[in-house]
DNA sequence: TCACGAACGTTATATCATTACGTCCTTAAT
DNA sequence: ATTAAGGACGTAATGATATAACGTTCGTGA
């Protein structure tokens, strides 16, 4: 079930995710694929759906942009830290505190199923100065 | 600065928000006070920039929508129990898994300035079946 | 009374995402 | 080989969320 066959779309959308630092919106990357045929947005987002089924691809709800997946446990949560400067996204786990919150919220009849953990901040580059 | 005096339009959108258990988009709100004279949504988006300065409300970046704030400290994290049955939204602290997130993001070099913390799933109520 | 800044209302526009519909292609049963 | 079914596709239209631009009104204090 993880290592389905991607379709052309959903390889060229993945690609360019892969090739980019910064967390792309969808038509970001229709931009970046016109010259590849694409010339709608719901081939962007036809793509992206399937993509994150497969858990190749994550949404960043606070840009509402999207980052590939740096390959994590498909069973952890995944946590994202985004320079606000430089708009670098770089993808983490924190199973501690992942716990944690799952703990919090269930001490008060809370089932979790999924969370979005989203840090904005500088980078180490950019906090530098 | 904290007891800021509210404009009209400021305390009719908080007033909403409060009022209600689930998170309210700007066009939720802005249907729900027609009646009160408002036509545009940047009506709504102004109060609730507003309110969001003052801490008073806080945008639930996942659902693109918004909830008052519960009174929380203002200098720690503001986490969210959303239910996905029923919508309800609870607000929620949580130091150790905050603290744990910033030291794991800083161990890198990452500078945290704000976090989005959402969990999906189930509340008490809809949890029972 | 006047100057200033904050908030306002109106309109238009930008940005993000989905629905609807018909076509093409692969696959597998006949 | 034929054909039915499902999946992915392309095109067009639309819906949902958010901001920009502009001029006016209002409260406050010099
Ligand atoms: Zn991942
Ligand atoms: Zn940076
Ligand atoms: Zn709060
Ligand atoms: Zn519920």
């Amino acid at each position: 079930m993880t290592a389905r066959k991607l379709t052309r779309n959903q390889q060229l959308v993945l690609d360019r995710l892969a090739d980019s630092s910064a967390a792309l919106t969808a038509y970001d990357l229709l931009d970046r694929l016109r010259d590849e045929g694409l010339r709608a947005p719901v081939q962007v987002y036809r793509a992206l759906e399937a993509l994150g089924q497969q858990g190749l691809v994550h949404r960043i709800e606070s840009l509402n942009a999207f980052v590939a997946c740096c390959g994590h446990d498909p069973h952890a949560a995944a946590g994202f830290a985004i320079c606000d400067n430089c708009g670098e996204v770089t993808e983490f786990a924190f199973p501690a505190s992942e716990e944690g919150l799952k703990s919090l919220a269930g001490a008060k009849g809370f089932e979790t199923r999924r969370m979005t953990v989203e840090l904005h901040g500088r980078c180490a580059t950019c906090a530098e100065r």
